[in-house]
DNA sequence: GCCCGCCTTGCTCATATGAGCAACAGCGTG
DNA sequence: CACGCTGTTGCTCATATGAGCAAGGCGGGC
């Protein structure tokens, strides 16, 4: 006995046919996704022709009736890839899917940051790095040999004298050694008291050729931090959850390699600028490649700051962020 | 400037193409349904032919790469419904998404069924019906006109002397209505307290009849009651929870038409069965078309003891219980 | 009531893809 | 080291599908 298709009937002596569009178009796709059969095939059941059956599912998928998801840990979103390069005139963009949570969002992006670090050409022979917990998980997740003789620079001050993870020395030797290359570390604060602090310790030689080696980096690796107390910079000591909440009244969204912007990409306190350490605003502007690394709900302001206003020219990020920075609606 | 696919390049000097296969196939398969790629250009770009493409797909779609799925408040599990029908020996089987939650399963599996009723064909000229939520809701989504002439007749006890939604009353008279037919009600209670007593009501010749039209309905439209404290026999009085309680205990799974079943079909406490008013597990089982509709998890035991016991022919649920019933595991 | 414009439909022919087959490559065993 | 077997690959030809076009139908305006 034929099963029933309800409201539609394999039995050829009915007439109940299915009148309603999009319940047409249901069935179409279910037979046609689900069970494999032709156009063709469909039209015989359904008593329409196969030029018909192909607009529906035309218009199946369009309506998202038919979802179609590439679901991997690798998995890309190259549709929204290419919104965000036009949209925002960027070299590049990678995008990977948000998933269900966050829960894994930082080692995912980490890794597709990774993935597309290794598939860079030609290899930045000179590689400039921000430190932080995202660019942490992107040091974890490259393979070892992933490029050879890198020169690995710190951008941004910090010093670390404990060796755990997401200090600028770790990260940034861990990024060296698996390019079988050296990392270049910037003995200094990120933050200086005064400002004639900051400028003896520019002046210094050793850190002199430091910085004179980030600003003309073949590549830059950053991320960005958010505007509240859960900073790297607060948990460093550089700064006081009282200083970040003034930097915020006074519109800070973030801050990148040290810098906090506001929405605009501005800097928001010029004097806590002057006494800040490592590469500027504008030369990352003027970077040829601005490898600019995020994810996560607590970063879509910050994102949109840094890719709204030129200081990148590649994005490495989750879907939802993408979405926030193209204003568009997640389904979900 | 051409954007990176990561591990893939569109430069063509480059030599570091994808070695990894799954990596590779998650690529064509981004390339193909989020880019609208041909497999030649496909092939072209990742440095492989057309036929690998191919193949690379089948490989994407069967390792659960790539998913499709239909999403429609009408949708169909085509698959699992022929799985079923050909497991258990169905003549048909209905198969409703079980969708995110239980929220509005019910309603669902209601307008499935309605759907598959309204398709029917022959028009059964005599519908027996069972009574409670499930056959509400599907009384409720059934549509004015689905038929011509039908005739409802409820097939268990349960005297309502309200009209609230979901007595036998309401959901035998909505039923026939929207047929412009009438309904027959079977004026007894489910359960009497004295197998005399019951067997008097039996032969009162007004309650014969409709026992008699009932046992020789063209078709059945039942659903089952879960053995807990919230079965609406409880509900309207019939049984005490402690009394099933002891059913549970006895190894009571469900009731159908009122009587409780064990796993294997078969009644539990056959002096309850005696008492019990309404058609026989006997007369269900040898119906030409018994439709059963049941959806949510707490039915899945009472689901599988009548699906697999023959006391259907012809199943409305949701994938969860399918895959239950199947012993499957439901991707999520 | 007629005409015009727009949308839908079916078709032809081109393009895209798949099935089945033969050849090749790699691996394991004797 | 050679042979056999298994799995993968590229190809030919058939099948499935889509693009573009012409015709038809429907609705609105004059």
């Amino acid at each position: 006995m034929f099963p029933l298709i309800c409201a539609i009937t394999l039995n050829e002596k009915e007439d109940a046919v299915i009148t309603d569009p999009e319940l047409l178009a249901v069935r179409v796709a279910e037979l046609y996704y689900d069970e494999n059969k032709t156009q063709d095939e469909i039209g015989g059941l359904l008593k329409i022709t196969r030029w018909k059956v192909g607009r529906l599912l035309a218009q199946a998928r369009e309506q998202g009736i038919v979802r179609i998801e590439i679901v991997h840990p690798r998995a890309r979103r190259l549709t929204v890839e290419r919104q965000l390069r036009e949209r925002f005139g960027l070299a590049d963009a990678v995008v990977i899917p948000s998933g269900a949570g966050e829960g894994d969002l930082q080692s995912r992006v980490g890794q597709a940051a990774a993935d597309y670090l290794t598939a860079l050409r030609p290899v930045p022979r000179t590689l400039g790095i921000s430190w932080g917990r995202t660019l942490s998980e992107v040091a974890e997740r490259l393979e070892a040999g992933w490029a050879t003789g890198v020169t690995v620079v710190q951008i941004n001050g910090g010093v670390s004298l404990n060796r755990r993870a997401g200090t600028a020395a770790t990260t940034a030797s861990m990024i060296a050694q698996k390019a079988q290359g050296h990392a270049t570390l910037l003995p200094s604060p990120a933050i200086l008291e005064r400002v004639e602090t900051k400028q003896a310790i520019e002046s210094d030689r050793t850190v002199a050729a430091v910085l004179e080696l980030a600003g003309r980096a073949s590549a830059y690796l950053f991320s960005a931090g958010v505007a509240n107390e859960s900073s790297v910079l607060v948990d460093s000591g550089y700064l006081a959850p009282s200083d970040v909440a003034e930097l915020v009244r006074k519109g800070a969204v973030g801050d990148v390699v040290g810098r906090y912007i506001d929405a605009n990409g501005n800097t928001v306190d010029p004097g806590l600028d002057e006494r800040t350490v490592g590469l500027g605003l504008d030369q990352l502007r003027q970077a040829k490649m601005a490898i600019f690394v995020v994810a996560g709900y607590a970063k879509h302001d910050v994102a949109r700051a840094i890719v709204t206003n030129g200081l990148c020219s590649v994005v490495v990020t989750d879907e939802a962020t993408a979405a926030a920075l193209l204003d568009l609606k997640v389904q979900e």
